[in-house]
DNA sequence: CTGAAAGCGCTTACAG
DNA sequence: CTGAAAGCGCTTACAG
């Protein structure tokens, strides 16, 4: 609604002030240009008259909107949530609005959406890609001189980047399964390849081969609880059956739980069950579950403040910040007692 | 960015068809004013030139930005999550983008984000109030003339709302307990007043009383799960304990059934525990949880839809859409066998 | 059906 | 330190 019916305007706030709408303008933005004591006349008006400041016009004017984008592949999903509370905490600070969207693991919403920001004159984006997005995307956004930063997910190594070191977590967790005695390991879960599941999977695999065991049994489902549960099945009823299993994230590691129950058998003795995420229920499941930290909304946070950096400096180095993850051990491995291994 | 360096003006594009800004900007939004001929020139020559609108420019001109804010109170919380994800969804079929801002619910950031989204020229704006938001709100939204919808929670009747039948809800689920034999309940958690604590409280309360039972077994606690383990205790250790405890939500409900196994105790048996939202965890406990559920991405879906209307007609009459809640019978209330009942 | 002109509310040089 | 003027990229009457 730029431009309600009765919305005030600078030259209203400058006739009244006495001053001209230039030094109103530079009122608004704190400039040190203006003296002290017109200062405090004109802030005084503004605050009397309840004047709105119109960054439509200004940013038409500036060709800046101190808006930011913001595009997740699943706001259901609380951890894409919880990173959009990352990035909303930082743009606050900042001052600048945030424009949220949710591609749904769809491209073509994906491309309307982005479309849409640059229409509404965002000043760069934060893109988690949806499931299926080709690497041109990333040419087109530099093409359209279009400031941006990958999070959780890349599809191109090219710009910056903030997400968390999955692979080197993913690697301390099967060690972690290894230093128990476990030699038929299970990697559970994920159906997609980005790349948040190929470094999770190549985490595993790389220290399953550096301590000479095979990495093969590899399992693809959904990442619902009802797949887990119905993965216990698949990990136990083998020739070679396994002794534990690494879950490509908690709510995959929680269905698990409940399939073992309900077969009578119990996690961490019969079989070791580790996690990833670190959700909240995680300490609070039964039994509490072994898992990998992973903090979404600092990685929000970080992206943010990459974007703010690119949006200033657009011909600055490309960034990535990898946020180092953290096992958490409880008892659903079968570890005798709970420890924290940095 | 309205503006970047290169970007293309409808001027470009006017001359490169040979026709004027002013039929550009008519075959942009498909006026019925212009020659069909006319029309397939000029958007050819606006595909090959990857054109992109301005609507910083466009919205100054037109007052509406086509632009519309949500400000929640906490997105970590998947109920507002999903909330979001509904109001995204209508949002993008209508073509409209999304501020999101998240109050954490704190009323002096909730203030700062709405002045924002004002500043920027949304169209209007659906608000989760923030606990402690006062009545007067509503006054100033009115004042400033800038149409909103308060979804969720609500500090005042007046305006448009969206929300679940939480009071009916919380009456069903009791009285569904007192069916099964139940007399002295408890209702638990929860620890601020709000519009959704007082329906919730006040269905459980009617209920009881239409029963001739008493309805002060009422115990406030944070709304998480550690509150919900901690709660059974004052549940069960008191005089005279109660056989039936219902939830505010089912992440305190999902607490208690955790408390009691702990204590060795079964739920359903020894406690009936009824929690209330059916989030997507409520089928899969253990035992699976007796719920009540409200259908948060509808309700976001509501909410845009009347702030939708709202901001086309700004006189039409309030209206209040009100989504009913069903009751989801499952093993945790004691109940021999699962059933749905309307 | 199409075009020339004015104007939305700001900011930005440029004078003074 | 302040003001007058031009202009950002659109849309909106108004002519024709």
């Amino acid at each position: 609604m730029a431009g309600r019916p009765d919305r005030l305007t600078l030259a209203d706030v400058a006739e009244r002030a006495g001053v001209s709408r230039a030094t109103v303008s530079l009122v608004l933005r704190s400039s040190p240009l203006v003296a002290e004591s017109t200062r405090i006349k004109v802030q005084r008006i503004l605050d009397e008259l309840g004047y709105v400041y119109n960054r439509s016009a200004a940013s038409m004017r500036a060709s800046r909107s101190r808006t930011v984008g913001l595009l997740v592949p699943g706001l259901s999903n609380p951890f894409f949530a919880e990173l959009a509370a990352g990035v909303d905490q930082i743009l606050d600070e900042a001052g600048l609005a945030l424009f949220l969207a949710d591609s749904n693991e769809s491209v073509a919403k994906q491309e309307r959406v982005i479309l849409r920001m640059r229409e509404h004159g965002a000043d760069g984006i934060i893109i988690c890609p949806a499931v299926g997005t080709t690497k041109d995307l990333i040419s087109r956004l530099d093409a359209w001189k279009f400031p941006f930063v990958q999070a959780l997910r890349h599809i191109s190594p090219q710009g910056d980047y903030a997400g968390a070191d999955y692979e080197i977590g993913m690697d301390r967790a099967t060690e972690h399964l290894i230093r128990l005695g476990h030699r038929r390991i299970a990697f559970v879960g994920g159906e997609h390849m980005h790349s948040a599941y190929r470094e999770r999977r190549d985490g595993f695999v790389a220290c399953m081969r550096r301590h000479g065991l095979s990495p093969d049994f590899i399992l693809k489902t959904p990442l619902t609880r009802q797949a887990g549960m119905d993965a216990v099945a698949a990990v136990l009823e083998q020739d070679e059956a396994a002794t534990a299993a690494i879950c490509f994230n908690d709510v995959v590691a929680f269905g698990m739980l409940l399939g073992l129950s309900d077969r009578g058998l119990e996690p961490g003795v019969d079989l070791a069950v580790v996690g990833f995420d670190d959700v909240a229920e995680a300490s609070l499941s039964r039994p509490p579950l072994t898992t990998v930290a992973t903090l979404p909304n600092q990685i929000g946070q970080d992206a943010a403040r990459l974007l703010l950096r690119r949006i200033a400096d657009p011909h600055g180095l490309p960034e990535r910040v990898i946020l180092p993850t953290r096992l958490v051990v409880r008892a659903s491995c079968g570890a005798l007692r709970s420890q924290r291994v940095a």
